[in-house]
DNA sequence: GGCGTATCTGATCGTTGTCAAGATTGGCTT
DNA sequence: AAGCCAATCTTGACAACGATCAGATACGCC
């Protein structure tokens, strides 16, 4: 009905629908953040019949999978880069944090997604322990004075400041929080005295406890 | 069909339909976790037809929230339950993590319905603040060495100690972790040995921040 | 005893995830 | 180059969902 003639618009055959189907996704995901996703509104954003997705996902989740793992992707590129504009001497946890904050602020629909995914799951993927954010953290961490070969230590407090991280992400938006966030002055400081609070990341401390 | 006839089951007013809906609701729960509630599922266990609920609440919304409320209260109990067999000279925040992430995995349908309607209404329930959760936190910060007189630094404390706990409650479940969790000798210890990593936990920091 | 109103039912609408059967086409085989 | 296979896409359908509406029922107040 609001979709085109098939004729004169696009061959039959996509082409490359699979990734077609997830940058509408994503595009849905970023536009309107408040319901969840439907399969068959990405469908039709791909300008494809509701039961074509099925040629390239099993599921419904297997899309939200790929949207997913590209959040996770961009999410520790985003780290990356606070990372390489940070002051190195101090705070990197804190760069790290508020960059990982940051994201899931400007993306809710789609960090939601991320961590749906995840606890579908119940798993992370593997992508991220080998080069995404977790191994950004674990190597700040041993920037921060961590002995690198004390593997169990180094997987504690990493998961430590993940879980941190992400307990803030999820409740800083809270509206309670406004008058305190207002108070402090606005949202970057509320994140710093928040990460602040959770002295795993002062490096001194981190330090010290080595 | 499933469904007995209504005369000589039931009077055709129900009574207490809300409270009815609720405790169907919280069956449903805590029966079966995975998939999320649905309305007319919860009408269904009540015994009455799905436009029933209507009369009592809103919206399917409305109802979650009610869930989500008995959630907070039974959270609170449990918390303060686990106070007060705690050694009280130390680690009582830790206790209070413990028991928040122990509730949390014991009914994560629940957990869920909590914290996704905590995030619908971008707040949390004012009897949160007052006499539930939040508010034993606070006490035991105090008892721990903040000062009663700095609000700020009161409710930053305790928005940071909630972050955390979250935080660990919806991430300790991954597989991932499974390892490290049965090296550090199951989950409790693991609980505490990631609470320790954030160091506001130790009450003996706080009282030397102050 | 009668009536207003809160409560409950039944039917219905639009939407969703998923599947099966048929249409279409790219590409390999000969 | 002709033909067929298999991958891809559409159509149509089903069950379940949230939500709404008119109508049936019965409680409680006058």
């Amino acid at each position: 009905m609001e979709q085109a003639p098939l004729a004169e618009t696009r061959p039959y055959h996509h082409g490359d629908l699979r990734r077609a189907l997830v940058e509408a996704g994503r595009r849905l995901l970023e536009a309107e953040g408040g319901a969840d996703l439907s399969l068959r509104a990405v469908a039709r954003e791909a300008g494809v019949s509701p039961a074509a997705p099925y040629h390239h996902f099993r599921d419904k989740n297997e899309l939200l999978d790929a949207l997913a793992m590209e959040g996770w992707d961009q999410l520790g590129d985003q780290m990356r880069a606070a990372l390489a504009v940070a002051d190195p001497a101090r705070e990197r946890l804190v760069t790290l944090g508020i960059a990982y904050v940051r994201f899931s602020r400007m993306n809710p629909a789609i960090y939601r997604v991320m961590f749906a995914c995840s606890q579908n799951n119940e798993t992370m993927p593997e992508k991220l322990r080998d080069e995404g954010a977790y191994r950004l953290v674990c190597d700040t961490l041993i920037e921060s004075g961590l002995d690198p070969e004390d593997e169990t230590g180094l997987e504690l407090a990493a998961i430590a400041v993940w879980c941190a991280a992400h307990g803030v992400a999820e409740m800083v938006g809270f509206k309670e929080f406004a008058p305190l966030q207002a108070h402090l002055g606005g949202e970057e400081a509320f994140l710093r005295a928040l990460f602040s609070q959770l002295d795993i990341f002062r490096p001194q401390l981190v330090a010290q406890a080595v």
